[in-house]
DNA sequence: GTATCACCAGGAGTCGACCCCAAGTCAAGG
DNA sequence: CCTTGACTTGGGGTCGACTCCTGGTGATAC
C-alpha cells in the first residue's frame, strides 16, 4: 500500500504520515527498491493504533516512548502499563470536563429554544393585535 | 476580586486572564480607580464559562464569535444557538472517539495485566522446577 | 523520449494558545 | 520616605503538532 492510499484511507496526509515517521512515532516504513514507500500490515497497524491515540489527544511524545519500550521487549511490560494507565486516566479525566461541558451546552440550547418560542408567540400575539383577533 | 485570586480560584494563570481579555475573549473588566482590575460578578461568571468551555477544547475563536453576538442583542439568539448546536455536535463527536480510544486502551491494559501475570506464574514454576517441588 | 505525475528528504513556516519579560505604577508596612 | 510586592502594558518567545515548500528522482502515459 503506498503512502497516498494509507492517507485516504486513514484521513491523515502523507506529509503527516512522514513526519510521523521522521520524528519516531512510526518506526521506518517497508520500501520498494526505488526508495517508495510501500506499508505492510505491521505498518498499517500501527498507523491505525497512531491515529486512535492521536485523536484522543495522547500527546505524541508519549507515544513514542511507548513505542520504544515495546522496541525492548518483554521486560518493560510493566513500564509500559504504566503509561497506558496514566494515559487512560488523563484520558478519562478529560471526558469527565467534557462531558459537564456538553451538559452545560446542551442547558443553554434549551434556554434559546424557549427564548425563540417565546419571541415567537410574542410576534404571533403581535400579530393577533395587529389583527385584532383577541 | 483581584486578578491573582480569579486566577486561584479557576486555575487560570493571571497571564491567561488578561490574554483573554487583550483578545476579546473576555470584556474589559472593571477596574479600581488606580487601573487595577477588580472583577466583578458579570466579570466572573464569563471567566467561568469560558474556563468551562475551553476545558472542552472550543476553540478561541468561536468563542470571542459568540460573545460578540451575545453584546448584540436578542436579534443574534438563533445564530447563538446555531453556534452552540454546532460545537455541542462536535464536542459528542470528540467524545465518541475519546470514548473508542477509552475503551482500546483498557483492553490494552487488561492484555498487560494477563502478561503480567503469565510472567509470574512462569517465574513461579521456574522457581518451583529450581527447588523440585513440582 | 519527453511530459507529467507521485514520490522523496528535510528545513522552514504556520497555527492555536498561551507564557514570559522588561519597565513602569501603585498601595501598604516599617 | 522608602522598600517590597502585586499589579500594569505590550511585545516577543515557546510549545505541540502539523503543513508547506524547494529541489530532486523514479515511474508511467502518450
Amino acid at each position: 500500500m503506498k503512502i497516498a492510499e494509507v492517507s485516504q484511507h486513514f484521513g491523515i496526509s502523507s506529509d503527516t504520515l512522514r513526519y510521523y515517521e521522521r520524528i519516531g512515532l512510526i518506526p521506518p516504513v517497508t520500501r520498494k527498491e526505488s526508495g517508495i514507500r510501500d506499508y505492510g500490515d505491521l505498518d498499517l497497524r500501527r498507523v491505525e493504533f497512531t491515529k486512535c491515540m492521536r485523536s484522543a489527544g495522547l500527546p505524541i511524545e508519549v507515544l513514542i516512548e511507548y513505542f520504544g519500550l515495546v522496541q525492548q521487549g518483554d521486560k518493560t511490560i510493566e513500564a509500559r502499563k504504566e503509561i497506558l494507565q496514566e494515559q487512560r486516566e488523563l484520558l478519562a479525566t478529560r471526558m469527565a470536563e467534557m462531558q459537564k461541558t456538553l451538559d452545560i451546552l446542551d442547558h443553554k440550547i434549551e434556554g434559546y429554544e424557549n427564548a425563540v418560542l417565546k419571541k415567537e408567540q410574542e410576534m404571533i400575539q403581535t400579530e393577533d393585535q395587529a389583527l385584532e383577533i383577541n
